[in-house]
DNA sequence: CTAGACTTCAAACGATTGTTTGAATGTTTG
DNA sequence: CAAACATTCAAACAATCGTTTGAAGTCTAG
């Protein structure tokens, strides 16, 4: 109860099960390799989280909990300027997630594993992340929505799907581009953010 | 050997691998899994393919060896053409899938298996992909700088990062569109690919 | 200090994993 | 036809999977 946070077991547990999924996917990473790298016994997971499904949804709420509230926030922040733009609020969705991989220890393994669960049709992932979840991209749609007037719903969707695509790929850096040498990950991560909110706004606009 | 094709163990062994690995995963899948759906008797994987590494491999051969040939011939179509539009390229890089995905009996299955890949960082299957498939983005990036000069070679980049990613999630349909009650998939489908041209082009040309 | 709750632990559970075996069957070739 | 090769098959392999157990250890409240 008192523990000092991050070195709990609850805790370690989670952040080697979030490497590790974003290593090797949900599949992939056995309890064992968790319980290993977090040095804890193989029971723990089963006492702390009750099952292997509730450790995977453990992992994403811990993160998107806060993700998200930084994501409303600012979407709030940007929608209370007179004029704001549609770049304003493609940043209002890529900052939160890029500071997110920046601050923490967990690094660029959240991301990632947003891209894993993004690739896999499991249904109960795919309800608990839209039942937990789903209303902060409806506000985001509602605001775009009201940037681009011009596009009737269905072109708006098929074009938001297109981002929310390019924006999770380009996160998770699955690409080929490769930081260089003399750059910090910092650096890499505001460059890369930078690219993907010009290149959306562009499409969106048409 | 003179058995009519699509009917040997082989390619059943084939066909129902790429519907389960798009379904669940690689590590998901399992070949007891792919067997029984092929109808074929557990051991004839290892007998046909060496092993499971070696079957995923297969997977993809069987269908880049045709999906690339097409783009590189696309490709080489557009670029014969007096004043080649960035749309141009675009399609050629997007159509085959789309075709692909279309024409056979696979249909959808494939472009999903290769968003998980996309998603994997196994090692072995992305030297794999990149020593088999990593010529023909070559030259589709050779085609995207010259059509868009006044980008420099790292600008260039991380914009074609972005759009692979776009892409490749958008082709897979892991999004929120649903097809209509009354559409069909090609109608669905074609429709897709016409949003990924558009807002590609947009991105890339800013 | 002690009773009771919480947490950790080694060990084992049955089920499932990829792979291998050797005999049985099919097919092709001389 | 017979020898040679190719394929299929049921069965078993050791390894690993997620989960459960019950005892040992740790902590806290009375």
């Amino acid at each position: 109860m008192t523990d000092i946070p991050g070195f709990s077991t609850k805790q370690r547990i989670l952040e080697a099960a979030e490497d590790l999924f974003a290593k090797h996917g949900f599949a992939g990473a056995s309890l064992r390799q968790v319980t290993t790298a977090a040095n804890v016994n193989l029971a723990a997971v089963n006492y702390h989280f009750g099952s292997k499904e509730r450790l995977i949804e453990e992992v994403f709420r811990r993160r998107l909990d806060e993700l998200n509230a930084r994501r409303l926030a600012a979407l709030k922040r940007v929608l209370a300027k007179p004029e704001p733009a549609l770049e304003d609020v493609l940043a209002a969705f890529v900052k939160p997630a890029l500071e997110l991989s920046l601050d923490r220890k967990g690094g660029p393994a959240f991301v990632r594993v947003l891209a894993r669960a993004y690739a896999e049709h499991n249904e109960r992932l795919r309800k608990f992340l839209s039942d937990n979840y789903g209303h902060v991209l409806k506000e985001f749609a509602a605001a775009f929505a009201r940037l681009l007037p011009q596009l009737d719903k269905e072109e708006l969707y098929w074009r938001l799907d297109i981002v929310a695509g390019a924006l999770t790929y380009a996160m998770a850096d699955f690409g080929v581009i490769k930081r260089r040498s003399g750059q910090s990950e910092r650096d890499y991560r505001e460059r890369a953010a930078q690219h993907l909110i010009r290149f959306a706004a562009a499409g969106l606009r048409e």
